[in-house]
DNA sequence: AGTGAAACACATACGTC
DNA sequence: GACGTATGTGTTTCACT
């Protein structure tokens, strides 16, 4: 179920060209394929079935927001027991601050990037949500001066694998 | 430009919306949100147009993909310098493994995000890609066991600012 | 599995309030 | 600024290959 799906030419062209713009139309991408509007039709709806295309989302700016400086919290959770840190990231996951939280290996336990309106915020955000909670022992703050968005997600060169 | 836009009930419910499926046709947006569909069209093009809504992206599963492995790379680049720091990142940028990359504040200049094959993988990538570097002067790798994309993208409660 | 044409739904522009 | 309608365009189905 998790393992990696046979992708060919095709996908992976689609694929492409979605990812820069996820609403390109089935008529342009096949024109810019090579095969039929319903050719890609049946195509990306397998990509969908088959968990390769998980949704579409809107990218949004969180400056034009109201929320125009963001930060990556370190987070250590002691005791790292699974009675604390279930509740730990669902309250997390439903701050509005949120963006993702990451579960890690290394000296910190989760990593959060949240956004935020300002330093004052960010002061509230860190010592009302983090500090304050009884089974978070250390929040490390790093601020985000700027940040990229990388390529398409392609597969490893050496190409595809079993379904 | 980079300021925050007035946003009322209409455009935060539409947002909130689009965030969960960016596909929603707009009859179906007019329909849950309770206007005509003609002027779902005008908000969504207005926020479109005011920079709100950046773009729609696919999201992809790189399990399915055969990037069955997350990491985080925590990176520093000495001398930390314009004429060093922007090819990094051009470079850091151009590699297939990468998703994101942020420049921060603290210890670590960059935190990359990268999904790769599997460890074989990933140990070639730190030592090729970056170590290899001569401007890299430490590289922190923290696996990822588990990621949570976070609710909808909201403005601060206290409501909308300035245009 | 891919195609082309037909049926349908949707996005979009515009006149009206 | 929101609405309803008209129209062109895109999506989706399906019989055929």
């Amino acid at each position: 179920m998790a393992d990696s799906v046979v992708l060919d030419t095709v996908d992976l062209q689609l694929l492409g060209l979605l990812q820069n713009d996820a609403r390109t139309t089935y008529r342009d991408l096949a024109a810019q394929v090579g095969v039929a509007p319903s050719t890609c039709l049946d195509r990306v709806t397998r990509l969908r079935r088959s968990g390769v295309i998980l949704g579409h989302r809107l990218q949004l700016d969180p400056a034009k927001l109201g929320r125009g400086l963001q930060a990556l919290l370190l987070v250590q959770v002691r005791p790292h027991r699974r009675e604390l840190v279930g509740p730990f990231v669902e309250r997390i996951r439903a701050l509005s601050e949120a963006l993702t939280v990451f579960h890690l290996t290394g000296p910190d336990d989760y990593l959060v990037h949240v956004a935020v309106a300002d330093m004052a915020d960010l002061q509230r955000l860190v010592l009302d949500e983090f500090t304050a909670r009884r089974e978070v022992a250390r929040v490390e703050t790093r601020l985000i001066f700027q940040q990229w968005e990388c390529g398409p997600l392609l597969p490893p060169s050496p190409s595809a694998q079993s379904e």
